[in-house]
Formats: C-alpha cells, structure tokens, sequence
RNA sequence: GGUGGCGUGUCCGAGCGGCCUAAGGAGCACGCCUCGAAAGCGUGUGUGGGAGAAAUCCCACCGUGGGUUCAAAUCCCACCGCCACCGCCA
C-alpha cells in the first residue's frame, strides 16, 4: 500500500499514477475523504477514553456512597466508549479497504501506455537464420516429442490442457537449469530458499496478489490457502511484522518453488505447448534493500537476468514495460523476453519489477537505522522460469536431425554436450 | 486425531481483576571511574496511531479475534502457534 502521508501530501500525483496505469483516479479522493473521517474518529474516541481512564481509577480507589455516584458516571461513560470505538474501528477498516485499492506510485521513467506501448531497451544477440541453414525450426512440442522430452497429450489426459510431464531427459534439463541457477546465485550472495507454495490470505494480500491478479490465483477454500503463482509470496512474507538490522541489507533471497496460475482470461491463447501452462517450476530473485538504494539493485537483478540468458546462448531482447501493464505492486518492470525461432517473435521468459516500499508496508516489514525505523523496499525478478526457458534452449539450438546442443554453462550440470532424438 | 502444559518488551522471566505508568535480570547505548579495559556506579533503552508551530500530551499494543466489567496481561469463548506423551501415517 502508499503512504497515505504521500496521499495527503501528494494527491495529484498519485491521482495521475492512477490515470497512467489505466485505474481508477477518483480512489484517491474517496480515501481522502475517508481518512479525514477516521482522524476524526480517533480524536473523538481517544477524548473519552482518557477521561474513562481517569474515571476508573478514581473508581478504584473510592468506597461506599462515593463510590456508588461514580459507578454510574462511569456506566454511562463506558457505553459513550463503546459508541465511538465502533465508529473509529468502522472508519478505519473503510480507510483500509481503500487503500489497499490503490496501486504503487508509479516511476515517472516508466513508458506511459498499454501493453503495446513498451520500451525496447537492447536487443542481445542474433537469431538463427535457419532458412540460409537449410532446414525449417521445429517447435518446441514437436522437438519435446522427438527427445521424449515434454509430453502434453498425456498431462491433458491426467490433468487437462495446459499441463505437461517432463520426461528423461527434459525433467535432467530442468534439475540442470535448477542447479546452475542456484549454484550461480549462490555465487553472487543470494540465500537459496526452497519455500511453501500453500500461504495464507495474509501472505497473499501482503504481496499484492488478490487485487487486480486474484482472478489467476488458485484458492483452496476449504482450507483458505492460497497456491502461489511465484515464490516472490513466500519470500516477501518471509520477513512478515519484523524489524530487520540496517546491516543485514540488502537481504537477497533465491527461491525455487513451482508456480500455480489459473491463467483465466487466456483461453485460446498459447493454447500449444508449454509456454503457458498451470504449474511450473522456478527459480526467483528476491531482495530486501533501502528504499533510497532500490533503483540500482533493480539494475542489477536485471544485469542477472542478462546474465543467465546470456549463458543459456539465446538471442534476447529486454523491454521496460507500459504503466498499463504493470502488477499493482511495481513502480517499474523490464522483461526479458527469449527469441522463439518458430514464432518469428520475441516472447517473455523473465521479469523484475521494483516494488519499493508497497509490499513491505502491507506485510510490516521495516529496517531500524540511527534516524528510526523505516520500511524496506522490495525487488523480485526471474532467474529462470523452467519451461520457457526449455521452449527458448530447444527452439534456439536445435539441429536439422531433432538433436539439440546444450550450452556450453549447462553441460557441466546436464552432464551431455547435445541431446539426442530417444 | 487424543490428552496435558505453555505463548508477556531485544532476550530470559515475574505478575493471574484497579499503585501494571509490566517487577527482577541479561543485553545494548551514553556518562562517571581508569593509562586503557574489565568490574562497579548512574542514566536511558519498544511498536503503531492521534493532537500540536514546538516543548509536549493523549490513545492502543502482554499469540490472534470476540465477550464479561466502571476497569482485563489477569476472568470467559473461539482460533492460531509451540512443547510433551499417546494413536495413526511415512
């Protein structure tokens, strides 16, 4: 959630985020409203309970007829309480339930627009031109199937469209990718965290995902837990109501987790294969930084992204994503998106959005330095999303027989220098 | 799943209807002492919110949420978590 001092303070601008982002501006004058209102409240309430405070000691100390007096000044003074507390908490919860409608305050650098209003930032690397090679590129289902691979007939059979098994050698590609991911994050500070997948509605709401994201969440209702669509859930959580040391930041965390999406609203989209699908595996980034340091470690969570893109051998381009569609959370968003050579298109593989202070405020998390305690900023992004990132490798190194070759980095982890049709 | 015990401040730990504005200890910070340190002594030491130009004052917080009462850390109810034993499963 903002700060709703930077809502009284900067209203306009936080109106125009709204505007930007394609949401509704007028939240911001409704939760204006409402926080006057709950100020009021609080002041009104707090008057009586003082004088209730100060009443029941007297009480206390009193006897007999004295005693008796004050008991019924302080009855009728208990139901005043009563009266105004409920109306301090009615107006605090109508001022939460605003505010938690209302999405971060966007960076002024991020491009104004919709989903097609993006930035190309740089494009790395070349496609193949398989034409001057002299074979046609087989996608990636028909390579899946010629490896024995991937295999979505019998994951539609067994769970339905939009489910897949890895098999021989594409579930070793997916233990490689893991390991090299870890391994190399590890290498660069992060803590390797394997976390729950089923959080509470607390975990969920703290993170921003049951706004604007709540139709792609899977949500167990019996038990009321919710299956994460990303770890970035349980890592933000991780630090839930705590006071972190200034010297402990930044905090990185690399977290492999599957992924849960309902994918609801893309019916008929990627309908074929494995770039969108139900249930994944995935390795996140995830840092716990100052506020005033969060835009250069956004940076370097991308330059980690380049990193292992570049190491898989895959021509990319990377983005800065439109206000329209950015996650209520992020300020800003780059993606790195893989070429897919039977698309002709470049196609999303991973992402690292800037979340500043919105999480950490909604899940209480705060670091103590010399001047006070403040709230933390968070950052998450992809280190690899499995089966994009089998899509990319198989599509983009493929050989006129089916076979494909294994980037150099991954074959001390796989263990084979190409991967032969079974 | 059953039975019993327990959740208090940064930590340990007392309190079990009103002088709780939470004892005591440890830790931490600052000061005194010292050539310097340790010990000792003294002072301070949470979070959130509200009013105010400020000094400051007020309100809330003893696992969470309700309730009883003029008054709740303390009594009642529900839930969550931890520990122990039993049962079941791996």
């Amino acid at each position: 959630m903002i700060d709703l001092k930077v809502l009284r303070e900067e209203a306009e601008a936080v109106r125009n985020s709204q505007r930007v982002r394609g949401e509704d501006p007028e939240l911001v004058d409704q939760l204006l409203a409402a926080d006057d209102l709950r100020r009021n409240a609080i002041v009104e309430f707090e008057k009586y309970r003082a004088e209730q405070n100060i009443l029941s000691k007297a009480v206390g100390a009193a006897k007999g007829d004295e005693k008796s007096a004050l008991l019924e000044n302080a009855k009728e003074l208990a139901a005043k309480v009563k009266s105004t507390d409920a109306i301090r908490a009615e107006a605090e919860v109508n001022t939460q339930k605003i505010l938690l409608k209302i999405s971060n305050l966007i960076d002024s650098n991020a491009p104004v627009g919709g989903e097609a209003d993006f930035v190309v930032l740089e494009e790395i690397g070349t496609p193949r031109d398989f034409a001057a090679e002299g074979f046609e590129a087989k996608d990636h289902v028909e390579l899946g199937k010629i490896l024995k691979a991937i295999d979505t007939e019998r994951g539609a059979k067994v769970s339905g469209a939009r489910f897949y098994y890895l098999t021989g050698m594409g579930a070793l590609l997916e233990f490689a990718l893991v390991n090299y991911a870890i391994s190399s994050a590890t290498k660069a500070g992060f803590i390797p965290v394997i976390p729950p997948v089923l959080v509470k509605p607390a975990a969920m709401e703290g993170t921003g995902f049951l706004g604007q994201a709540a139709e792609n969440v899977f949500h167990l209702e019996e038990d009321d837990f919710y299956l994460v669509g990303t770890s970035e859930v349980p890592l933000a959580a991780y630090h839930m109501d705590e006071i972190l040391d200034e010297s402990s930041l930044p905090l990185r965390y690399a977290g492999y987790s599957s992924c849960f999406r309902r994918e609801a609203g893309t019916y008929g989209k990627d309908t074929r294969g494995i770039i969108r699908v139900h249930q994944f595996d995935k390795v996140e980034m995830f840092s716990f930084c100052k506020l005033e340091d969060a835009a250069a470690e956004h940076q370097r969570l991308l330059q980690w992204e380049k990193d292992f893109l570049n190491a898989m051998e895959i021509p990319f381009r990377v983005i800065d994503v439109a206000s329209g569609d950015l996650g209520s959370s992020a300020i800003r968003k780059f993606d790195c998106e893989a070429w897919i050579p039977t698309q002709g298109t470049y196609r999303e593989v991973t992402s690292t959005s800037n979340c500043t202070e919105f999480q950490a405020r909604r899940l209480n998390i705060r670091y103590k330095d010399a001047t006070g305690t403040k709230s933390v900023a968070t950052l998450n992004g992809t280190l690899v999303a499995i089966p994009r990132m089998i899509v990319a490798i198989l599509e983009n190194h493929q050989n006129a027989d089916g076979s494909v070759n294994v980037p150099l980095a991954l074959r001390p982890f796989l263990g084979v220098d190409t991967l032969l049709p079974a």
